[in-house]
DNA sequence: TGACTGATTCGATGCCTGTCGAAATGAGCC
DNA sequence: GGCTCATTTCGACAGGCATCGAATCAGTCA
């Protein structure tokens, strides 16, 4: 019953522009490296990366590595869906799994602490509601003890906690702290 | 065998941001009127106006009117196809008539003459692909002849076939003009 | 016809996105 | 370890888009 409209409207996103139809439909049957596609669409390597890493967070395209090269494919059965039912929500979640958080946490979250807290926005996000798990639900924590938790994986504590309240992945009152149970980010 | 990925990416487009999406089920099993729409999902009218609009155009939404309002409903039909066939382009076209072309048309072109060029850019475009059918595929043209025939429709004839030019679909060598085969927004 | 009401358009504002060059990163290889 | 090449990230810029209030338009009813 979760609508998330959002997550949906993201799967469209992914698809509206040329660029990534074009990209979908070379590496349709056959793997591609990054500036083979670069080469083949006359696009600079940077923006070619730019595009399938939106594909790729969305689900619609798996890479391996190969050598020098990564070889990009379509994930073809991801887009064997029907268009009515993506939207009204019939579908099954189109992103079963997310590489691209996959790649975020492994990429700053080393050893259980938090090496830099990234600038661009969406990393941001991912790690902060990773973060976040390390608060239960339906508990009030005063300030120190929410120092205590955030300080055993980063030391700039209070940028974690207004980024986390900013966010809205984290509330506060009154000086006590408390993880709310709906995901702001969620529908 | 026509590409076409803008056009496939423009139905993407429409479906790619939540608030249409939104709006989509809730005229999918029943009609509604624009302020109704605007007041159930708490939006200024002027805004819901866009993105049905944009549905709209898309071919994803029919509207007829009753009494004081117009009512909108999804066009489900159009939407009941399979993703992976839209991407390769196996599915038919998702747009087979368009409504907001035809508004354009009768809008600005009464009587087979042009009574203004429109300012917004994509209505020129809607004009100016129209217009250009004046020309036959295959043929050089004087500028002399140019100017004959859009001077049938419009008074200031070199605005238009500059603007033509510019947007490419006429083209322009040592003072002889022609209609190229595709359609430089295509594909 | 005139007036009312809902819908659309216009104009302004702020955010988001596509694009690229340059710099940083990372994976293989010696 | 260092070298090389592909890829990604950063920073910047331009253009596009969502949003709204105000002004305009259009269709209906009296």
């Amino acid at each position: 019953m979760s609508a998330d409209l959002t997550a949906r409207a993201a799967l469209f996103r992914a698809l509206s522009h040329p660029a990534r139809l074009s990209l979908l439909r070379l590496v349709w049957t056959r793997e591609a490296s990054g500036d083979e596609l670069a080469r083949l669409m006359n696009l600079a390597p940077a923006t070619v990366s730019h595009h399938l890493a939106q594909l790729t967070e969305a689900g619609l395209i798996l890479t391996r590595q190969d050598g020098h090269h990564r070889l990009h494919r379509a994930h073809a059965a991801a887009l064997d869906l029907n268009l009515a039912d993506v939207v009204r929500g019939a579908a099954p979640a189109p992103t079963p799994d997310d590489p691209y958080r996959d790649r975020v946490l492994r990429a700053f979250l080393k050893g259980g602490r938090l090496t830099t807290l990234p600038a661009q926005r969406k990393k941001k996000d991912v790690i902060l509601h990773e973060l976040v798990t390390l608060f239960e639900h339906g508990r009030h924590y005063p300030e120190a003890e929410v120092n205590a938790i955030l300080g055993e994986v980063y030391a700039d504590v209070s940028t974690l906690r207004r980024e986390m309240i900013g966010l809205g992945v984290l509330k506060r009152e009154r000086g006590v702290y408390w993880r709310p149970e709906a995901d702001p980010t969620d529908s």
